[in-house]
DNA sequence: CGATTTTGACCTGCGC
DNA sequence: GCGCAGGTCAAAATCG
């Protein structure tokens, strides 16, 4: 054997069995550490190591004349091969950061092509309508609106430019996110960096992350305003859930600070309004409710996206919502016709587990855990068992917690036109609309994420709804309070 | 004393 | 235009 071989032996024998040799240089934890990981990720590596270090013993044991030199050499080499894996290590992290910002910018091209292909049924549906009904009505505000939806996922906060660019629409570059730079350049870092610089009506600027409600009106047409009441649904898209606790509030892991109780109508329990508190300005609220007709039933609602990273515990909820908003909005559905259809959509696993709300004012999609679990065992549900505390969902982790952001289906083409239904999901009216269980079955399977993070989502609720959230001792109880009290 | 909750007032959207 | 209901604000009260 030529001695740069046997060098390789020898000093793989000393980094796979540091003590084997008195001149072994500190194998350390490190080495034990890598070890580990190796064979973790490449089963068998432990024991191709074993053989290469039984062929060196045979080779030592057979000749030992230089090996003064090679002892030497097997601390030069030892010193590259760690070297080397330190550079393996390096080149690994940057290869993941990569990954994740491909990932980031596939989902923004994603999203950018949905909203693209929604902006030209939009136009064709626009055009038919304006045939019919409004010959006479300008070309200019026409054109105005019909790209405002697809226009406001990527330049919300940016409406004056938006308005003044408009007539440009075969412009590409405005509205394709800028998937050159560091990572995470995303339409939703986009947004949120364009949030951090807008400013509210006063001209005050806003915190960041903060969606008002009261948007700006955009006075220019009523395309524009109903283009911005369609991006006012998207961002206040919402989910329910729907647990037995006797607890106060669920333990979801987000820390909520109560604005609010109202009485509500046709609820003897008053509803409570959190805010997260995890970071300045985040937009996520929740309300708090016990149901009607069984106040053991709490129903948790929440809205918006939150800006911030999220502790595992709240990465649990936040991703579920963000797959279940997703499942109502986008909705994984092939097609905006016929997915959500007047009655009876339930997630085929379990009957009554989720329900889809695209009734009018907000659509709400309802996770209903009341049901008993003992009926179907909930890791019967999916055979993955939920890969938490890792990326739960399958999501980019810009997308976690994130759930309207993400989506790019304008809700006209889901909105129910007609009625008003009550945000408790224990009342929904009859406007509530169901996703025929085909058409669900379809959506799971284009997102097979939504089941895994369901699962796991509702396994940790059940842990968690029985107890109190030490950190919420918000108690939404006794005292009714409000200028609606009747 | 700062953080949080309470609670009456106010705002907004919607139906009539 | 008016009233109702949902949602939010913000000062006062309370808590730790």
């Amino acid at each position: 054997m030529e001695p740069l071989d046997r060098k390789r032996v020898v000093n793989e024998m000393d980094f796979f069995a540091g003590d084997l040799s008195s001149t072994h240089v500190n194998a350390g934890d490190d080495d034990d550490h890598h070890r580990v990981k190796m064979e973790t990720e490449y089963p068998g590596f432990l024991q191709d190591q074993a053989d290469d270090v039984n062929t060196g013993i045979n080779l030592l044991t057979t000749n030992t004349a230089s090996e003064k030199s090679l002892q030497k050499q097997r601390v030069i080499q030892l010193a590259d091969v760690r070297a080397e894996l330190e550079r393996t290590n390096a080149e690994n992290q940057w290869l993941k950061l990569t990954l994740n910002q491909v990932n980031n910018n596939y989902y923004a091209l994603k999203m950018h092509l949905v909203s693209l292909m929604q902006r030209q049924r939009n136009r064709v549906a626009e055009s038919s309508k304006a045939n019919n009904t409004e010959m006479n009505r300008s070309m200019e505000d026409k054109t105005h609106g019909e790209g405002m939806v697809a226009r406001q996922f990527v330049d919300l906060g940016e409406s004056e430019k938006a308005e003044k660019d408009e007539i440009s629409e075969s412009s590409s570059e405005e509205r394709l996110p800028d998937l050159s730079g560091s990572p995470g350049n995303t339409i939703v870092e986009s947004m949120e960096r364009r949030e951090k610089n807008s400013t509210t009506p006063e001209g005050l600027p806003q915190p960041p992350g903060w969606l008002p409600n009261k948007a700006p009106k955009l006075n220019t047409s009523k395309d524009n305003e109903q283009a911005q009441h369609t991006m006012a649904m998207i961002q206040k898209a919402r989910v329910s859930v729907r647990a037995r606790s006797e607890a106060s509030m669920i333990a979801d892991g987000c820390q909520w600070r109560k604005y609010g109780q109202k009485m509500a109508k046709g609820n003897p329990c008053p509803r409570a309004y959190y805010r997260c508190t995890m970071a300045t300005g985040c937009p996520v609220r929740k309300q708090l409710q016990r149901c009607a007709k069984d106040q053991t039933i709490l129903v948790t609602t929440y809205e918006g996206n939150h800006n911030h990273p999220l502790p595992p515990a709240a990465m649990a909820m936040a991703s579920t919502t963000a797959a279940a908003a997703s499942a109502l909005l986008s909705g994984s559905l092939p097609s905006a016709d016929g997915v959500i259809v007047p009655k009876g959509m339930m997630l085929p696993c379990s009957p009554s587990l989720v329900t889809l709300s695209a009734s009018a004012p907000f659509p709400t999609v309802t996770l209903d855990l009341t049901h008993n679990p003992k009926q179907r065992p909930l890791n019967q549900l999916h055979p993955i068992s939920p890969p938490w505390p890792h990326n739960i969902s399958g999501l980019p982790p810009h997308l976690l917690g994130h759930p309207i952001y993400n989506q790019s289906k304008p809700l006209g083409t889901l909105l129910s036109s007609q009625g008003n239904t009550e945000l408790i999901p224990g009342h929904l009216g009859q406007s509530q609309m169901h996703v025929h269980p085909v058409a669900m079955a379809a959506a799971i399977t284009a997102d097979p994420n939504f089941t895994t993070v369901l699962v796991a989502a509702i396994t940790s609720i059940i842990g968690d709804s029985h107890r109190d959230n030490s950190g919420n001792n918000n108690s939404t109880t006794s005292r009714n309070t409000g200028d609606n009290n009747t």
